[in-house]
DNA sequence: ACTTAGTTGTTCGAATTTGAAAGACCTAGT
DNA sequence: ACTAGGTCTTTCAAATTCGAACAACTAAGT
């Protein structure tokens, strides 16, 4: 049927894998963190974010950018934290548009926690099933084009 | 902060820019096929798929499957397809508990049309930034590690 | 100071996604 | 034939996500 080319098998093959198996990659994930604490994938990467970043707070803006949240699911999502304590909100210091997020007790305990169960589905789901070469080679890949989808967008604005 | 390991440098440093090089990717394509079509990413995954199915047809599970998404949200998103006649849902013949869905001569027109649009996108973010040992490895990696997570979904049941 | 334009974060309604049932049907063993 | 135990898809309500519009503020030029 399709003969929509313009692509190559090779670089349709790679592209699909690509595609098919990191959304296959987020979705156990997903499951096992849900399992074994009672964060979400988005969660956690907030209190990772959270925890890497000086005095571990972040402006709202910033971390919606880290995330790749629009700006109003960040609002929300950061709400729901709020509500469970995981993250406190502040008026931003410098700039009274603007609010930062901040790790709380709670937050970093639930981090920690979570942490291990995490490091482990990520080992067992993603490192194990890859040489040092290979691990290398991704890395280079796909901060390449992180980078390159970075300075798209900045260009189509 | 942070003195959670258990993942070495290198191997944290992979996992994370293939996560958010990947979600970047997605949102980007996403985005450009909003603006040269009526399609979302996933619409045009569906079309795609039952472009290349015999006769033009899947059964509902089996596109879940393909599509990674959950059998709530094909039926949900197949009926906003529905309606918009990109395609139909007929009875399965041989199984009257399933359905399957069809591709319409509107939703080949509107895939053969999105398609180039689609795959210059994909070109411009993806492949040109790779070279052919790049790709390869690429296809090699990411069905492996598919190949990994349908086994272990497989296996958790 | 005084516009004017750009930022930042939130809000709101609509659209989407989830997860737990439920309904209808298939399959195997009796 | 008749269960008992699956499977397939849909439904429903609740949770999440999106996008446009907004309010408050900043930045830059005049």
């Amino acid at each position: 049927m399709s003969d929509v080319r313009s692509l190559t098998p090779t670089e349709m093959a790679a592209w699909r894998a690509v595609i098919e198996s990191s959304q296959r990659l987020l979705t156990q994930l997903e499951d096992d963190l849900r399992e074994t604490s009672e964060l979400s994938f988005a969660d956690y990467h907030v209190l990772v974010l959270l925890s890497e970043a000086p005095r571990q707070r972040l402006r709202m803006g910033e971390l919606a950018n880290k995330l790749i949240f629009s700006p109003s699911r960040l609002t929300y999502h950061v709400g729901t934290m709020e509500k469970r304590g995981l993250v406190a909100r502040q008026p931003c210091p410098d700039d009274r548009r603007g609010s930062e997020a901040v790790l709380t007790e709670a937050g970093l305990s639930a981090l920690r926690e979570a942490a291990p169960h995490h490091l482990r589905s990520v080992r067992r789901h993603f490192v194990d099933a890859l040489d040092d070469a290979e691990l290398a080679e991704l890395n280079t890949i796909f901060t390449r084009l992180g980078e390159r989808l970075i300075a798209a967008r900045a260009q189509s604005r």
